[in-house]
DNA sequence: CGGCATTTTATTTTT
DNA sequence: TAAAATGCCG
């Protein structure tokens, strides 16, 4: 095979031992994903192994769309064949297949953690409990973590750790929402991310016979990013393989940056106890990055105490040091980025797609977003609100989901009312209850409801029962895409979205004719075998943004965080954002204590870059609406100086040019904080109103009218048509140059008026 | 029940 | 800050 002559010797090794128990421990940049794709190619072309009997496990779809590509450049379309994809989406497709076996119905919903979030709010409530204790975030993670450890309900209530340290946290009626959540989602059909792992523990702990069938069919197993398995995974992929145990895991414990989902370092650990006959390889030679990147990230991950015995190292050039950029404000921080890269572009003859701004949080892609436009530097935002998470996508997908499988819940809260069919909370409260009371599912007591509700109020429900009865004999005749469109339609959803003639409804409008453009390119799709709408559904919940990539136009700088940067290489990396609290982020000290993990996180940050390294930080930045001072971050400090190149003597404890030290932009930033305190009281309602801006400098303060003209940061300019007084909120109708007529919320609008 | 005004709140990462 | 929750009235 000539692709072996392009690797090193442990890389040969991973790609050629292909029997018994391994473990690959791959460093950054190390050709991991090189070896796990010859790894599997090998397989089936040398070894002649069947496709089918490959399991391969990612954590990201797009991970194994891209392995799945590159796999099959080498083998051929046999490739199609493999079972490849992320944990979640490998097991529901086997939990669809087998759901009876464990009382579902094989087309049950799958919750998304908002879904999850909103039933447990709504449990809390129900229970008379106080949801200011019981916080639907805290209680999500609690149940989550639980069932990550394959904690049931059952074993939690009886578990005097679990009910003990609710007890000291002054919520000893955790366990009873947990066992009400789960009979919840049983009831509606349902089942969270967590439990496509738990039930499939389960699945494989009492039916020994299918346990058997998956364990004869999988071959070889194979566990990508091990790093971040949790037990609940590790367990299933032990079970399978212990017939065989053909099992390769790849992984790197210096990149583990998921523990706060229950990802557990201890299975790199436990997994040389439970093979005793393990292979461990180790690949250490760095391929992607320069020798100062190297160190530089090396240097910064000796502080962490718990990690594998590892030397990282490359035969690459030096390259440049790692550069450090101070700005004022975020603002400030974003433009300096953007001409930063608008200069490299130009003296090193780069691409756009060479370059990313990596960041802690998803909130700080917004400074770096309109710095980037304003230099006219194309870009795309990766993550972040998924498109299908977009409140109108989602309400879309509620119908299909309901009436898919009738029981669920938490669609049926969604659309009961939506559009308004005169069914308030109290009915929907009455609704839920009677079943809950008489262990029915909804659908049982929407057919009956005369038997709670009051006459207006049934009859409603019984043309939403005839409704949804009419989308159902669709399904069965139909293909998805059909079916979808007609249910826009007929649920008048479609329409109350084109009614709204605001620049927001043109766009959520537009948004679910690209949901059914989704749709349609399913249906046309000559692979998908399976053309119904419930084929469709069965998976949307485990999609994300990343996995609809478009192809053309693809030359754009890359944002995104740092953990949707795992596994990505770029020319250039910005890491921005480097402040105490926010990374490491205050949040994650807070709540686990975990300064390893943030560490961490940085060293992956740092070893995206294959040539060059900019951290970046500023010295105030708006953060829930307030502006704060900010101090540089320790990792800064924690990279060895020779590796680091600082404008000059760098000290945290002093950060140059504070609010109090008088001078230029920190003064206007000081003066913006005392004006805006004294302005949102002052405003008095009428037609005249105030704008603050902190994109333009104080004296642009001024009143606001119609006739004017005014510049805004994202839309340009426009001139103001129409004032209008809601209570608290002031809006302006703005007719755009470039972006036509919006509504816009002045509350806060940053408005800058143009000299007459 | 629906609509609008006003207040509170959540502020971390992803399947 | 924006979104979500709550409160009030017809």
């Amino acid at each position: 095979m000539d692709y072996l002559s392009h690797l090193n010797p442990p890389q040969r090794e991973g790609v050629e031992n292909l029997e018994g128990p391994t473990m690959i421990i791959a460093g950054a940049g190390s050709g991991k994903t090189r070896v796990l794709t010859y790894r599997i190619a090998h397989l089936i072309t040398v070894k002649n192994v069947d496709p089918f009997s490959i399991l391969a496990l990612t954590f990201t779809n797009k991970a194994a769309k891209e392995m799945r590509e590159r796999i099959e450049k080498i083998v051929g379309t046999d490739a199609r064949n493999l079972w490849m994809g992320t944990f979640h989406s490998v097991f529901a497709r086997i939990l669809r297949a087998e759901a009876d076996k464990l009382g579902y119905p094989s087309n049950f919903t799958i919750y998304d953690t908002e879904d999850s979030k909103s039933l447990i709010r709504a449990i809390v409530r129900e229970m008379g409990l106080d949801d200011k204790v019981y916080k639907q975030n805290v209680v999500y993670s609690r149940i989550s973590g639980a069932k990550n450890n394959l904690v049931s309900w059952q074993n939690y209530m009886n578990n005097s750790v679990y009910v003990s340290e609710d007890e000291q946290a002054q919520k000893p009626k955790m366990g009873a929402i947990y066992k009400e959540y789960v009979q919840r989602c049983f009831r509606s059909g349902a089942m969270d991310f967590d439990d496509l792992l738990f039930n499939t523990n389960v699945l494989f702990r009492d039916h020994l016979d299918v346990l058997n069938k998956y364990q004869q069919r999988f071959k070889y197993v194979m566990i990508d990013e091990f790093q971040d398995t949790n037990i609940s995974q590790y367990l299933i992929t032990k079970r399978l393989s212990s017939v065989h145990q053909n099992i390769c895991v790849v992984g790197d414990d210096a990149q583990s940056i998921y523990a706060f989902r229950g990802a557990n370092i201890q299975n790199i650990l436990n997994f040389e106890k439970d093979y005793p006959d393990l292979r461990v390889i180790k690949l250490e030679q760095n391929y992607r990055s320069t020798q100062n990147i190297v160190n530089a990230a090396n240097s910064v991950i000796l502080k962490n105490a718990a990690q594998l015995k590892k030397n990282v190292w490359t035969q690459n050039d030096d390259g440049e040091l790692v550069h450090l950029i101070k700005s004022t404000s975020d603002n400030e921080e974003g433009r300096l980025v953007a001409s930063s890269i608008f200069e490299d572009k130009n003296n090193k003859k780069l691409e756009n797609k060479d370059f990313a701004i990596l960041y802690r949080t998803n909130s700080q892609s917004r400074a770096m977003e309109e710095a980037l436009r304003k230099s006219s530097i194309p870009y795309r935002i990766y993550g972040g609100l998924s498109f299908y998470q977009r409140k109108e996508i989602k309400d879309l997908l509620a119908y299909l989901r309901f009436t898919i499988n009738h029981n669920d819940e938490q669609s049926f809260r969604r659309i009961i009312n939506l559009p308004k069919r005169g069914i308030g909370a109290s009915s929907v409260d009455k609704i839920v209850v009677s079943a809950f009371e008489n262990d029915l599912g909804i659908w049982d007591v929407l057919q009956k409801s005369q038997r709670v509700l009051p006459n207006r109020a049934a009859n409603a429900v019984d043309n939403f029962v005839t409704l949804i009865k009419s989308f159902k004999i669709r399904i069965e005749r139909a293909d998805a895409y059909d079916t979808a469109a007609f249910i826009a339609k007929q649920s008048g959803l479609l329409k109350e979205l084109y009614d709204d003639k605001t620049i927001e409804g043109l766009n959520r409008y537009e948004n679910v004719q690209e949901l059914l453009n989704a749709i349609k390119e399913f249906v046309d799709d000559e692979q998908q075998e399976d053309k119904s709408l419930e084929a469709f559904i069965a998976d949307v919940a485990l999609l994300t943004d990343a996995d609809n990539e478009d192809q053309d136009n693809n030359d754009h700088v890359n944002l995104m965080t740092i953990h949707s940067a795992k596994g990505l290489e770029f020319k250039h990396v910005f890491i921005v954002g480097m402040e105490e609290d926010l990374f490491p982020s205050q949040m994650m000290l807070n709540s686990r204590a975990d300064l390893e993990e943030e560490r961490r996180l940085f060293y992956v940050a740092l070893t995206r870059a294959m040539e060059k390294v900019t951290l970046s930080y500023a010295l105030t930045r708006y953060r829930f609406g307030r502006l704060k001072n900010c101090e540089p971050s320790r990792f800064i400090e924690e990279i060895d100086p020779a590796y680091i190149k600082v404008d000059r003597k760098f000290n945290r404890s002093e950060p140059m040019g504070n609010l109090n030290n008088g001078s230029g932009s920190s003064v206007y930033a000081k003066n913006l904080v005392a004006q805006r305190k004294t302005e949102r009281k002052a405003v008095p309602p009428g037609k005249k109103l105030h704008t603050p801006s902190p994109d333009f400098a104080p004296s642009d303060t001024r009143t606001l009218d119609t006739g004017m003209k005014v510049e805004h940061p994202k839309f340009g300019f426009g001139e103001v048509k129409k004032m209008d007084v809601q209570g608290a909120n002031r809006k302006a109708t703005i007719e755009f140059e470039n972006f036509g007529e919006k509504t816009l919320l002045l509350t806060f609008a940053k408005l800058r008026i143009m000299e007459d």
